[in-house]
DNA sequence: CACACTTACTTGCAAATGCAACTATTGATT
DNA sequence: AATCAATAGTTGCATTTGCAAGTAAGTGTG
């Protein structure tokens, strides 16, 4: 077998390879549709675990979405000049911080959810609700 | 429904969420196997097409892989740097440069078809054999 | 309680990235 | 042939990212 035709087989054999072009369009997708909200993808992703649980450290946020430290700091910084959440002492620990939404972090919420819903409804698009079922099982399997 | 649980629900029931956190891995285990050899995982996506198709212009590689232009630039100016590829004038277009493989990029190939299968083997471990055939059909459905 | 060790978070700096503007061709229109 | 638009590729600049080092605070051990 020549080397074109090995690569060839390496490259659409492989379920890295499509997860990663998947994945690529998803999150170019994400970043246009939440641009128009002044965020990134990674601010997203934590307002999104903010959302779901005030009050975590941002030690914790970064364990809940495999994010280093430094990441979650400055994300952080510009979600809170931009007024989405804020930094209060730890009741416990003083080198700590809770984060927590404020009242326009909570009102953006909807917009967040509704924005997730669309992109997935175009990715899983051209499959039937039984495929939906099978491949987010064995994504599940896999995760 | 809670905020909280709408969010978690908007999370856990993603395909998008799961298949951006498969992705952050994935990527995070090539650019560990690459960087051993001193390539990004940009760089290594055009040295597999440049492998498998020698020849093509800069810009026939970035459609190929939906990559922008100046980073196809920019990356193959660094894999002329260091001896991987080298570009050539086009037989026709005196704007377009022609990209192909030195030996030492040859020379490369198994290495790099070497990483993809144990990255992938290890993807997809946790699957039986019939399930990566459904899991493979699926994803080529979505590409 | 003094010591080293870990944890929580921040920051300086260098490299990577993205956008928009740029040069140089080529193609299309008249 | 002269003009305008499209294409191929490059590059300057600002933002983002990643690493490694920094500070400050908590933990454990003798």
């Amino acid at each position: 077998m020549t080397i074109s035709q090995q690569t060839k087989r390496t490259r659409t054999s492989s379920l890295g390879w499509m997860i990663q072009r998947i994945g690529g369009r998803l999150n170019r997708q994400m970043e246009a549709r939440l641009g128009e909200h002044g965020l990134s993808v990674p601010q997203f992703a934590i307002m999104m675990t903010v959302l779901e649980r005030d009050g975590l450290t941002q030690a914790e946020i970064g364990q809940s979405y495999g994010m280093p430290a430094y990441a979650i700091s400055r994300a952080i910084d510009h979600l809170e000049d931009t007024g989405l959440l804020e930094r209060r002492p730890h009741p416990t620990s003083r080198r700590a911080h809770t984060i927590h939404t404020t009242p326009a972090g909570q009102d953006l919420g909807p917009t967040l959810f509704g924005i997730v819903k669309d992109v997935n409804a175009e990715l899983a698009a051209p499959l039937s609700a039984e495929e939906r079922k099978t491949f987010a099982a064995l994504l599940r399997k896999i995760l």
